[in-house]
DNA sequence: TCCCAGGCGGTAG
DNA sequence: CTACCGCATGGG
């Protein structure tokens, strides 16, 4: 059993990392405890006062021979805890009252450093889909084809790598409830294993425009998953991944269209840039928690 | 029963 | 380039 603390950490905040719509593998225990996969570990985080207990089980991956990081790196790197998030919220608080409100609402958000690779499987199948639908094609797709991971008496399993995913036949899939995806997550992992489209070189570059050029080459991959690839697995934090949440808010706060529909795509990415600067994607978290939590409230 | 859900790919204008 | 339509599936 491994075991890291992290001590009063500063803006980190389960529920509002966990639930704000960037991952689908992490579980609520109760309020104050949470288990999810990130790679081949599966990791419980738990409250105690203001500190954070990390447990979890790490295998060791027979495939992969890069995945020799340790607990405490896995979770480093994953909640991206070198970054102060402080600076950010200062910048985009001062910008006007609704984001000085949605920060104070949801002030423990983390944008986290997902797998590349699984944020793409992820984000295809989330076409057209819904959240609790998609988590579970995702649970079914981890039991047939990743690998079994035991913590606590219980049965976890990673998300497969693409040679493993690559044994599943366009019908296996089907199978599983992937729908029309199906092909579109077929094609696409036959791209990234044959290295058609290179996801290491996509983490090397350094221009956002240039990965994304690259991450449209995949089937099922369009403007909006790109978009959320971006943001949730390569942590570009300009980018602006427009859904039906953030269009609404966005038109509520800011154009005030009668119709929430007719408000067009460049038009939001344009009000955005020149809003959150280079800081649109961490804006958007905020707003889109906020908006969607208070909707499911009162 | 019908409608919708964190779009995309294809086709037509 | 933009505008539409079909798509599998499960839940409300």
């Amino acid at each position: 059993m491994e075991k890291f603390v992290l001590k009063n950490p500063d803006s980190f905040n389960l529920e509002h990392i966990f639930e704000c719509g960037q991952c689908f593998r992490w579980n609520r225990i109760d309020n104050n405890k949470y288990i999810g996969i990130i790679k081949n570990a599966v990791i419980q985080v738990e409250k105690n006062e203001s500190d954070y207990i990390f447990t979890g089980e790490i295998i060791s991956n027979t495939n992969s021979k890069n995945d020799i990081l340790s607990f405490d790196s896995i979770i480093k790197y994953y909640f991206d805890l070198d970054t102060n998030y402080s600076l950010y919220k200062e910048k985009l608080s001062k910008i006007d009252k609704y984001l000085e409100q949605s920060i104070k609402f949801g002030e423990g958000i983390r944008i986290l450093k997902q797998d590349l690779w699984e944020c793409i499987i992820s984000f295809i199948i989330s076409a057209n889909n819904n959240i609790p639908r998609i988590k579970k094609i995702i649970e079914k797709i981890c039991y047939n084809y990743g690998e079994k991971i035991v913590f606590n008496g219980n049965d976890y399993y990673s998300f497969p790598l693409p040679e493993a995913l690559s044994k599943a036949t366009v019908d296996d899939l089907r199978t599983l409830g992937l729908g029309f995806r199906d092909q579109r997550v077929y094609n696409t992992t036959k791209k990234i294993l044959s290295k058609e489209v290179d996801l290491c070189a996509i983490k090397n570059m350094n221009s956002t425009e240039k990965m994304r050029e690259e991450l449209l080459k995949l089937d099922g991959v369009g403007p909006k998953v790109a978009d959320c690839i971006l943001l949730f697995a390569l942590k570009r934090l300009d980018v602006f991944p427009i859904d039906v949440w953030v269009r609404r808010v966005m038109n509520d706060l800011y154009i005030h269209n009668e119709n929430e529909e007719k408000v067009n795509k460049k038009e939001l990415k344009e009000l955005a840039e020149s809003k959150f600067s280079g800081l649109s994607g961490i804006a958007q978290q905020y707003l889109f928690y906020w908006k969607r939590e208070e909707g499911k409230g009162a």
